[in-house]
DNA sequence: CTGAAAGCGCTAACAA
DNA sequence: TTGTTAGCGCTTTCAG
């Protein structure tokens, strides 16, 4: 049944219908006969015959890296609820870490089909630069900072600094690192540069044979605190840029009998719901993610509101939540 | 720009435009035309527009509970993957255990929106099932099994039992249970009964003290577990509906000095990827989530493109992993 | 294989 | 406040 059906068998003209369902002037009797019609007939105007004409979609596209991640699943959550009170609708895009995929998403959210997008990246390339910069709907980034865009972040490099000092307070001197891919900004490049600013700031210096970069995985964690241990020397503290990394990383120290955090201290970034579970609980630093999420929904209704050209970048802070993992006296 | 300026920059007709984007017939030397004027004027054909004519969105609707929950994760990350590569996008509704929000998307997506609709259910109400029944677009059910309808699930009551069976068969005694609302056919109900039924086939009794039922979370699972040990007698083995329960309990053991497996076997259903690195590594049953989002993908596929009225109940079957929270010897 | 033309269902401008 | 009507950008007959 389309619109003109609907006003023949509610007795009311097609632009009372239309108006209706757009909060247009209407009498109170048109509004009760279009009323009875809907009841009797279940009339539902059409989504797309509506975009056709006014360009509006009611579709906010999300792009994300991976949606089995605790941290990417809290922030989409807030995501959608924010903007699903304001009746827009989720059209998400698994990009598996894809870069193809990645790009092509964006190229299909440049012209039509979304109101809106909320990229969630981790490596941000020139052609994504480029593409962002020729999107025709309002665009904001969440979880990296990108000068002259719309970002919502995390202040990664001090979540970091403090993590490892915390460690380094407590007497710890040979400092270990399992960092993430040094492309990706925030979770990569940041957390090593804070762990490395740390680390010169306690009076140490960087062991290059203790740092080792890992995929965001616990096997991958396992593998390189595997080859961390491999040397003649040995770290006494560690610090892992996620905590699924430190997972697996814990997983071999238990294995191979290295006592934590009596010969090692660890500690990560995520403050995952497993830490506390762990077989020596794990500290780490928790990040706003839920807060991300909503802070970027409501950027981005922002920017679709009006036209303000205005770019802003929100940081948003940490906790750090100390446990077991680096519970060792100094 | 449309489709027409298009077609008068292209130096072809609008059917040929529509044609290119449609793999209707079409001559070479158009087709090269068409081609250059796109990578001249980046023009996209309007998706909308497209849909108002030919009825078809190319976007599925998924519907779930909860988005930051490790096993749907899984199963939607699967979805995305087998539908994107049938040009499909998915249109994502987190309901938040929302029953409303479940209703009124079902109610939004029965219509026009999407082609296609999966609902990964938790509870399934009388209103559920009538919605359901009046669906004009496919409708795949993930994770339930409810006849008349199409389904993909896992063989819960299998899983329960056997995982149970294994802790009796080590020598428990007393077993008791912390499971999942029972209005939830799979998770809750399901899993209870082959619980029970292995306690029966043991030729043991079951204790209504042993039993508890928690919400999907660490924190309920802990506060269970306390119920479960504040009377006289206490129970030698634990079977929880969920890993997120199942760790709860386990960190109210480690604090109350109950050692695992040797005063409690415990183990619980979902296989999540930290059970191997809690403080003691914890046995479940898998289910295969990625199978089912995959199967549940296909089924929804097929159902789009023929009308066969033929409704399947793809049953899932499960591996158990033993793990050190069940090694007891018996 | 091609192009003209008639809609798809709706919104918005306009006249009343 | 209301109804009429001209499109929105595309697909799909239909006649060539």
């Amino acid at each position: 049944m389309n619109i003109s059906e609907f006003a023949k068998e509610a007795g009311v003209s097609v632009s009372a219908v239309s108006r209706y369902f757009n909060d247009g002037y209407l009498s109170d009797d048109k509004r009760a006969l279009i009323e009875a019609a809907i009841e009797r007939t279940g009339y539902v105007p059409s989504y797309s015959a509506r975009t056709v004409r006014s360009k509006v979609t009611k579709l906010v596209g999300v792009i994300l890296p991976k949606l089995s991640s605790e941290s990417i699943a809290r922030i989409t959550e807030d995501i959608g609820e924010v903007l699903g009170e304001e009746g827009f609708e989720l059209l998400l895009v698994n990009t598996s870490n894809d870069y193809n995929r990645e790009i092509s998403s964006l190229e299909l959210f440049r012209q039509n089909r979304v109101d809106g997008v909320i990229l969630l990246a981790g490596v941000i390339t020139d052609l994504h630069r480029s593409l962002l910069a020729k999107m025709r709907v309002p665009t904001i980034i969440v979880g990296q900072k990108l000068k002259g865009f719309n970002c919502v972040c995390h202040n990664d490099l001090g979540a970091a600094y403090n993590m490892t000092k915390l460690m380094l307070d407590k007497g710890a001197k040979r400092p270990a690192f399992i960092g993430a891919n040094p492309e990706d900004m925030a979770a990569g490049k940041d957390r090593r540069i804070g762990f490395e600013k740390a680390v010169l700031d306690a009076g140490l210096t960087l062991d290059p044979k203790f740092c080792e970069i890992a995929r965001f995985s616990m096997d991958s964690g396992y593998e390189k605190a595997k080859h961390l241990f491999s040397g003649r020397e040995k770290p006494d503290c560690l610090f892992c840029a996620t905590d699924n990394i430190a997972a697996g990383a814990m997983l071999y120290c238990r294995e191979n009998g290295i006592r934590i955090p009596e010969d090692l201290m660890i500690s990560a970034v995520g403050d995952s719901r497993f830490d506390k579970v762990l077989y020596v609980s794990l500290s780490s630093v928790h990040l706003h993610y839920k807060t991300a999420g909503r802070e970027g929904a409501n950027m981005l209704l922002a920017e679709m509101k009006k036209t303000s050209e205005v770019h802003r970048i929100v940081q948003l802070e940490y906790d750090i939540i100390e446990r077991e993992s680096t519970n060792r006296i100094g």
